[in-house]
DNA sequence: GATTAGGCTTCG
């Protein structure tokens, strides 16, 4: 094994290393040397994706820096290191930007790029006949950065005032953000984000930042943010100065208001940080607040002025394409818009998002038309998400001034192009903004349900027709009365088992009552639970896809084995791979005689240890998959088609993790081919979400569905439970499947509910807030119920 | 390791 891995908790790399082994430096490499007992230090500034050459041999580049003891770097202080075969394959899979390497066992040639790239006149080359070694020194600590990091040998960074900049030189600046663009595509290859900084030199820079992914760029979210830019190359546009990304540049964001945490922000598994830099930008922080002017307070939807330009930070709560280049945004802020504004009219079905929450914030939201390149992002939006729209133009349709006969009416537009740093950000949960956001929003949640009356319930309920089938399923038959429990306590005396989150004020409506009303109609019941449906708690476990609102059951193991059986039988070659993005092995299994395991480890990510990184696996039981994925943070399993990787369907989960498995929509997913070799790593991100988006895959939601049988002595009636948020039992519906104590637990509160053995009158009161709509088909209407804001009383 | 864009508001 020509790679060894070295771990920081052991002590410093160097004093690891064999002590017969010496240390070359960088101005003794020459071709004529024997590299025998010695090794080169060096951190990797960049690395390259593994390629396979023409001769199908594999190659694995990176460049290395020796690290720098002096105050500044001299000029060529990196080298191209070049890994061929078995090497290059196993350096390719482990060595990241950042690394610390050793290296023992090459070779010296010219490098041919030398005169373009202005590094090293030499490259290092390792072949396996050489036996090389790579040492990489491995922190154990990868999550968050290290405030000081003694042991080891860290690039003394020098910054560069922006006054001092030259033309053509490669630099670290440490600045303020005057003005930025959110990250657009450009018409290459990469993402693009303008930066213009300033410092107390009191010289403002522009950078235009580049990279291929975008959540690489800096991660500015406002003006007044500290950015930390390190080899930032130096070029002349029409006589200014300007900066663009040098080799292996790398930048960390933090926030730029006084006396905030200093907290960085970087797409960068591995970057220095040390307690030099937490001064400098709080020393930043300081002369900004006292010489630059102050960034504009933000404005809101109740703030908003006609004729204006702002920045908007909001929820996103429904979208719709308007036509191919225009796109709606029904946000919201949490406060009202004073000014009459325009509502946009789109086709039926047209728009995304749920209809209740979008009708339940009908008077808080905002129509924003977004435009051109906008669009495109906007399509890509999840409904849901925080977002800041920047420069967001605030139109008064009143095209003459001089006819002021009525208060104007408002649209709210974001323009095409990037000008005044027009464009959308997706912002973080953690971001600071969004959290103040979202207690905003929470509050005024409240506020709406204490206000909502009766009269105010949605007309377009919930009759949508893809719900039908399960509706009709589950459609209440038996309507006889009972006789009256005896009970021995007044009612209003009984405490219960469910009680209402809002709509307090709401008289009690007897069932009988209930079951001679029209639909829609909201209504408080007090009563108790007769019986529930399924009685099987999985079966109460569906799959609920929120684009198209369609509603399937969870394949239980014995059906995912036969569904995995019947790939395996009609797969035609298992285990032919797609070398540029995996390593494949294929696994025996003594007592098959079936179709081989074959399994990918995907090359292109960075991560490390097989608990956080994704394995893709062809053939194999239920049983196998979920032994994998005890081992391996996420587990895909695939089928091969032609010469590549593709998804086999979409009976089976496309993703299991852990105990937990990701279904897709078979009707809205679009599959993306995994050939890209990005597809999988896009952000390096391991969430189901991230990763579902990746490969075009519409997620489907676990969501609880029971019908509930009400008795309160008037009449029956049936409601349905359709718990998404895990509202009224405080259960996640994904871990009643997967988490044993979480099943039990669902149990445990149903049997108190409704015990089994004991009669009707000895079951505990129930009081609940529900709703009733429509459900047609062809011929007849009926009235279904379903059950809000209630929740179980914890210990029930 | 090329190229992209290169803040200084709009068709709507």
């Amino acid at each position: 094994m020509p790679l060894l891995t070295l771990k920081d908790s052991d002590g410093a790399f160097e004093a690891q290393l064999p002590g017969s082994l010496r240390r070359l430096r960088l101005g003794d490499l020459h071709p004529s040397m024997d590299s025998a007992g010695r090794y080169f230090l060096g951190h990797v500034l960049l690395n390259f994706p593994t390629t396979i050459l023409g001769n199908g041999q594999m190659l694995f580049k990176a460049v290395l820096a020796e690290p720098v003891t002096g105050t500044s770097p001299p000029k060529t202080s990196a080298i191209n290191t070049v890994f061929f075969g078995a090497v290059a394959e196993e350096c390719g899979m482990f060595i990241r930007q950042g690394d610390l390497l050793a290296i023992t066992g090459f070779k010296c040639s010219e490098s041919p790029s030398a005169s373009k790239d202005g590094r090293h006149p030499f490259q290092m080359e390792l072949q396996e006949e050489n036996a090389p070694t790579v040492y990489v020194y491995v922190k154990a600590q990868t999550t968050t950065f290290m405030l000081t990091e003694p042991s080891v040998p860290k690039p003394g960074y020098a910054y560069t005032p922006l006054s001092k900049l030259q033309v053509g030189t490669i630099v670290n600046v440490f600045a303020v953000v005057k003005h930025f663009k959110a990250p657009f595509r450009t018409k290459g290859t990469d993402y693009c984000s303008a930066v213009t900084i300033v410092d107390p030199s009191d010289v403002k820079l522009t950078c235009n930042i580049f990279n291929g992914n975008c959540d690489a760029l800096p991660k500015i979210s406002k003006i007044g943010d500290i950015v930390r830019f390190h080899r930032l190359k130096i070029q002349e546009y029409k006589t200014e100065k300007q900066g663009t990304p040098g080799a292996g540049f790398s930048s960390v964001t933090f926030d730029g208001t006084v006396g905030a945490a200093v907290m960085p922000r970087t797409s960068s598994k591995s970057f220095s940080f040390s307690y030099e830099d937490s001064t400098t930008v709080t020393a930043l922080r300081r002369w900004a607040s006292a010489h630059l002017p102050p960034p504009p307070s933000p404005v809101t939807l109740s703030t908003v002025q006609p004729m204006a330009y702002f920045d908007l930070t909001c929820q996103l709560v429904g979208k719709a394409e308007v036509d191919c280049c225009t796109f709606l945004l029904k946000v919201w802020d949490g406060t009202k818009c004073l000014h009459p504004h325009t509502k946009v009219r789109v086709e039926t079905g047209a728009l995304v998002g749920d209809e209740g929450f979008i009708y339940k914030l009908r008077n808080l939201t905002v129509d924003v038309l977004v435009f051109d390149n906008h669009a495109r992002t906007a399509e890509s939006l999840m409904v849901g998400c925080f977002i800041r729209i920047n420069s967001l133009h605030v139109k008064s349709q009143t095209s003459n001034i001089s006819e002021e006969v009525e208060t104007p009416c408002l649209d709210f537009l974001l323009h095409g192009g990037t000008g005044y740093g027009r464009g959308i950000t997706i912002l973080p949960e953690s971001n600071s903004d969004v959290l103040e956001l979202q207690r905003t929003l929470d509050l005024k949640l409240l506020d709406l349900d204490d206000h909502m009356n009766i009269e105010e319930a949605p007309s377009c309920g919930l009759d949508g027709t893809a719900m039908e089938p399960t509706h009709k399923e589950l459609v209440p038959m038996s309507k006889d009365p009972v006789s009256l429990p005896s009970v021995s306590l007044p009612r209003c005396q009984q405490s219960s088992a469910t009680v209402i989150t809002a709509h307090h004020h709401m008289n009690t409506t007897s069932l009988k009552d209930i079951q001679n009303m029209k639909a829609p109609q909201k209504y408080r019941i007090r009563a108790q639970l007769m019986e529930f449906e399924p009685q099987r708690i999985n079966e109460s476990i569906k799959l609920y896809c929120s684009n198209c609102q369609s509603l399937q059951d969870v394949p239980d193991e014995e059906e995912l084995d036969m569904i995995l059986q019947n790939r395996a039988a009609t797969a035609v070659k298992p285990g032919l791979l797609n070398l540029a993005l995996c390593r494949s092995s294929t696994v025996k299994r003594e007592n098959q005689d079936g179709s081989p395991v074959v399994l990918y480890f995907l090359k292109c990510g960075r991560w490390e240890t097989p608990q956080d990184r994704l394995l893709m696996i062809e053939g194999g039981t239920m049983q196998e998959i979920y032994q994998l994925s005890e081992k391996f943070h996420s587990v895909v399993p695939v089928t091969t088609e032609g010469k590549h990787l593709s998804f086999p369907d979409f009976s089976a989960p496309f993703l299991i993790q852990g105990k937990r498995c990701y279904y897709g929509c078979r009707r809205c997913s679009s599959l993306k081919s995994i050939q890209d070799r990005y597809v999988l790593t896009e952000k390096d991100s391991l969430d189901p979400d991230v990763i579902s988006r990746a490969l075009g895959i519409v997620l489907l939601q676990c969501v609880l569905v029971m019908k509930l049988t009400f008795n309160d002595g008037t009449d029956l009636l049936d409601a349905y439970l359709w718990d998404t948020s895990e509202q009224f039992f405080h259960i996640s519906a994904a871990e009643v499947l997967s988490n044993d104590a979480v099943r039990e637990k669902l149990q445990g509160i149903m049997k108190k509910l409704c015990p089994p053995e004991a009669k009707l009158e000895d079951h505990p009161w129930l009081e609940c807030c529900i709703k009733s709509y429509n459900v047609k088909d062809e011929i007849n209407s009926t009235i279904c119920y379903q059950i809000f804001d209630t929740v179980v009383v914890e210990d029930a």
